[in-house]
DNA sequence: GATTGGCGTAAAGACGGCGTAAAGATTTGC
DNA sequence: GCAAATCTTTACGCCGTCTTTACGCCAATC
């Protein structure tokens, strides 16, 4: 597990930073991919598939906290966020997001680093298996994004990856609805508890064969949702 | 994962901050084991195996870092330092150790709060183990919060299951009906003592083999009741 | 043997959570 | 800039769950 050729995406519009963590990553042997958007963040993000991302949150086209939720819907790599708010708030919204860290702009490159290898140990590289699930005659990829009933494609939309997604994480567990909507619509949005109950059956009729009486998607009343698969 | 009794523990000698933290991660439904030193924090995480540990740093008898390094060398828990001291050359040390965060106090308790669970999150938990009950042909998981009898699943209510996991808690032990009423209605009902009565009947429908001889849980006439499990 | 308090049982009513639908607001894509 | 897709807001009916109420039983007490 040595993360001698790591990949790092870092996400980050202010170009003297990017020269710093792109001279600094790169002497560390780090391969680095980088990004100047959310938009090129989330693209780069799937096509390359880092193993680490360093993510501003502070980018011209909108939050990097966004970035978060759309990396965090399929893929668990490690996220730290770099930010020049020390504001708590921000920080509990990243983290409930799905970022691993969170550093305050200045921030020391050694304490950076360091904190790259905390994050990049551990981690298992992509071995392929495991991000498929089976739910009757729907398939869904999490890696690919895609999901299939009985051979034909379904559309989900982002927020409905997200959900699946934090579900199938703890698949035949129950994820209280804070869990959910915490990591979904972030924590502002913790008692907004009639956006799971949309989106629940969005999902049911999109996945579940009879989405009349759901199958695969339970609700645990009074508590959250649980999923099973095959 | 999420979000079932986690179990945390909490290496900080200073008795305030103890008590602060003690009081903060159980109100946030985490389970706490408390150590004072070094040696202490080194016995207990063997010992009680939690799912995180937050560690200071200045400790009475060593280093913080040297229990982080003492841990490391057998589990792969998260560990969060807690630490005074800003200087940069003391992050890097503690993280290269092998801890997982560094958060410098004082410390906002909601900060510390989404660290613990951006700690948590994709943590497996060892399942199997101490928190599956067995009550003859019935079979209670209380990570999954599920519960079976000969294979067929048992729907549960909150109220049933709060009920049930209070008692399981003390396994053979007499809970007293205030302990109970306090923990699953809440200190106002302390004296409603016929939901008791109520629910215990509902549970024994559904879990006991004859509900009319009840074997697993018993009344304590005028105390409260008991759970047995083979 | 009557009485009292604690427990078990049953059923009806109140309440809140959940599912569902549809319209309005926002974002996305062309 | 416009149209489509998506997300948010709002509203309402149903059903499960909780609470309330009532009554029968048993054991202990006097």
């Amino acid at each position: 597990m040595t993360d001698t050729r790591a990949t790092i995406l870092v996400v980050e519009d202010e170009p003297e930073i990017r020269r710093f963590l792109r001279s600094a990553l790169g002497t560390e042997g780090y391969k680095v991919v980088e990004a100047g958007s959310v938009k090129r963040g989330a693209i780069d993000a799937a096509s390359h598939k880092p193993d680490l991302a360093i993510v501003d949150l502070g980018l011209p086209d909108g939050e990097g906290i966004e970035l978060i939720r759309q990396v965090r819907a399929w893929s668990p790599m490690p996220l730290i966020v770099l930010s020049a708010r020390a504001g708590e708030a921000g920080k509990i919204a990243a983290l409930d997001a799905g970022a691993n860290d969170y550093v305050i702009k200045p921030f020391g490159i050694g304490e950076l680093l360091a904190r790259v290898r905390s994050a990049l140990r551990g981690v298992v590289r992509p071995s392929g298996g495991g991000h498929t699930l089976k739910l009757g005659g729907t398939a869904i990829d999490l890696d690919a994004r895609t999901a299939s009933r009985d051979g034909t494609p379904i559309h989900l939309t982002p927020i409905e990856y997200r959900l699946l997604t934090c579900l199938a994480r703890n698949t035949g567990m129950v994820v209280t609805q804070g869990q959910l909507l915490r990591e979904v619509w972030g924590p502002a949005h913790e008692s907004d508890t009639h956006y799971l109950r949309i989106y629940a059956k969005q999902l049911r009729d999109k996945l579940e064969p009879d989405p009349l009486q759901p199958r695969y998607l339970v609700t645990e009343t009074g508590i959250g949702y649980r999923l099973f698969c095959d």
